[in-house]
DNA sequence: GTGGTCTAGACCACA
DNA sequence: GTGGTCTAGACCACT
């Protein structure tokens, strides 16, 4: 019912930016459906203390997940994960879109015919 | 011999660097082998009031270009694309192995099997 | 943790370009493993003003040593040393035996034999 | 008595500074002595037409050498190199010593010792 | 005319 | 406060 920052397992490099890395694991945790809905996330101000994080930067990716409604701040409560199975279904299905036009996209921007491109993935290591 | 703006077509998003998509663009059209070896891209000047913006941008987007051995400045010449065919395959590999790998790490984040992920590629607008 | 201009000691010749300088500087600081692993460098805008350059001119050093990795910027932070020895020890054996070969090649181009050289290294100054 | 092209055999790499190299390449063939004293050199048209590079660029080379009493200009009649083994001799000596000292310079800032450096040395390729 | 360096100063992104 | 991008405009180096 509530996770912590071991479940999370937030893995950040300096060298980039700290909230957008942090949006992204925890965005990406949700879309791969590893959390459990309406869990309590640990607040802003622990896991900027666990992170060794400025709290600004945790409540900068915090706010974003609270915009496209993934979590919701229930002011004297907490952070809590959605409770809509919805939501996650919608990220989930926009992040793999995301990624699948942008993969089509590149390959032809680099004039590669369907066939090639396919035949490349077929060789990557998965 | 010579390539002008109208054959390289930059189209150019405010809201994001100006160099960085001027560099983007000259490097898959390169990649894509679209331009000539050797012809001489348009002056720094030149292509800065084409695109309305400071020569400072254009130039910064072809020094990096410069760096990858892509094209070749020659002052008080111009500058030109490389020579060497080997130069252009590389960065079209490149590219394409990014492209790849950033396409199943994605997948992967999402706990798409390869199964999933290449038929939402066969699904997808080509 | 913390180095300051004065353990730089950059020294300036207005003559040439201020940006190779200070890179230059900066490198061999680097490479004599004089400086600290992982220690902060002065933000850009105190270096210029210590200098009395432009910030700019300080950014586009650090930007160069940034792209051989040897220092890494992080936005909102600072700049900092590389905390890998080994990127320090490559520019160290490159920067070495970028001299020897110059060296050699100047002295061929001279027609000078092998002895004759290092008889003359033996009479300079160390 | 009179030297053409093909016994200066000049490369040139367009990338660099075409009057640098042409004078670079002249003088070290003058300091290695392979060039008889008093030898009529081609003349600016004729070796500019040759390398197919502008006038000026062999004008500012010649008018460099001559600056240097390398080669004598005598009007009407062509360029010539220097009767006096001396200044020969001197250019020579100049561009030794020149190079031993930067070698010296370069391997004190990287911190090393001039055994480390001779050692070194003796690995190069010669 | 072509590229290269530098400045002053503005405005944005991140912590 | 720290780095990053961009502009306008100056001056230099090379062909």
């Amino acid at each position: 019912m509530t996770i912590n920052e071991e479940t999370l397992n937030l893995q950040l490099d300096l060298s980039k930016p700290l909230y957008e890395q942090i949006l992204h694991q925890i965005r990406y945790a949700l879309a791969r459906k590893d959390l459990e809905l309406g869990a309590k996330l640990p607040s802003v101000r622990e896991l900027a203390q666990q992170l060794r994080v400025n709290p600004n930067t945790v409540m900068r990716a915090y706010q974003e997940l609270n915009r496209d409604e993934l979590i919701e701040t229930r002011r004297g409560q907490g952070t809590f994960i959605t409770t809509k199975p919805q939501k996650i279904q919608h990220i989930r299905d926009n992040l793999a879109t995301e990624a699948v036009n942008s993969f089509i996209d590149t390959m032809q921007e680099l004039g590669m015919s369907r066939q090639t491109a396919l035949s490349l993935l077929e060789e990557g290591e998965w």
